[in-house]
DNA sequence: TTTGTTGTAACTATTGACATTACAACGAAG
DNA sequence: CTTCGTTGTAATGTCAATAGTTACAACAAA
């Protein structure tokens, strides 16, 4: 089980976007040559970046850009927009057995800890926003 | 993109063994009845525990019993034994392109920031051990 | 009208999870 | 030493999700 390298696509897009559109026309053909993929697997991704209001694509004549502040987009916004889960992060078995006390207990006293989980991974990655990551990706020109 | 079923699969089948093994021998068909699954699945399973010195199982005659205290397996352990993520959590898409200011850099800068995310699951996970989850299972009877 | 682009549908390949059948190896009980 | 229930594991099939690709209508501006 990983996490889709769609997340790390998305990332690498925002921070395109992020750098490049003041300067040049960010299209998805642009995109593709710097993440190393294909122009439609980013337009997908563009399309749910649009659709999670992160950003804005100019149909026609082309072209991405920013659509919030960078300090208030951060990897949880991303991970949401391209890879949302919702809250069945964990996968649960299906009908355990409700004539075992264990089977008939487990999905309710499981799920308690189990979001307390996803809640952890949630909050760390709201720790992490786009001006932060492109200013230290500056640090290395 | 979802957790493997396999996981809370584990948790079942250790919470399994930890109420019954001292009442009557848990086999995989047993366990299989309690969480609704296969045999078969259950065995790979007791075999990931077994792997991870979270369990014994008696070869021929049958029967998995717990290996250490209940309070020292937690989730993590488990998430660990079963394999629900490999070494890298994220998948990073490949070859980003070095010419570009933000390709050349993405991934050492991106790889800090996802592992912090990972380790803040892996604690949370560790908070809650088996001899917890058992009382919890207990209070509902 | 032409051009470059987006948005999307359609198709394929690949991978991984899970279910299932089958059977050799094992250990104990008779 | 045979029988029985069980484990361990290989082989196979099914299904869903990811991702790569081709193709093309819709769009906006020059």
């Amino acid at each position: 089980m990983q996490i889709t390298e769609r997340f790390t696509l998305a990332i690498h897009t925002m921070l395109c976007i992020a750098y490049f559109s003041d300067k040049i026309k960010v299209t998805s053909t642009f995109i593709a040559q710097s993440t190393n993929s294909n122009p439609v697997v980013i337009r997908r991704i563009l399309g749910q970046l649009k659709e999670a209001e992160l950003i804005e694509v100019k149909a026609g004549v082309g072209g991405a850009y920013i659509k919030k502040d960078l300090k208030d987009t951060t990897l949880f916004d991303i991970f949401t927009a391209v890879d949302a889960v919702g809250n069945d992060f964990f996968n649960f078995h299906s009908n355990p057995n409700c004539q075992c006390p264990i089977g008939k207990n487990i999905h309710s006293i499981l799920d308690e800890h189990l979001t307390k989980v996803q809640l952890a991974m949630n909050e760390e990655m709201k720790k992490t926003n786009l001006q932060e990551l492109l200013s230290e990706t500056k640090e290395f020109f």
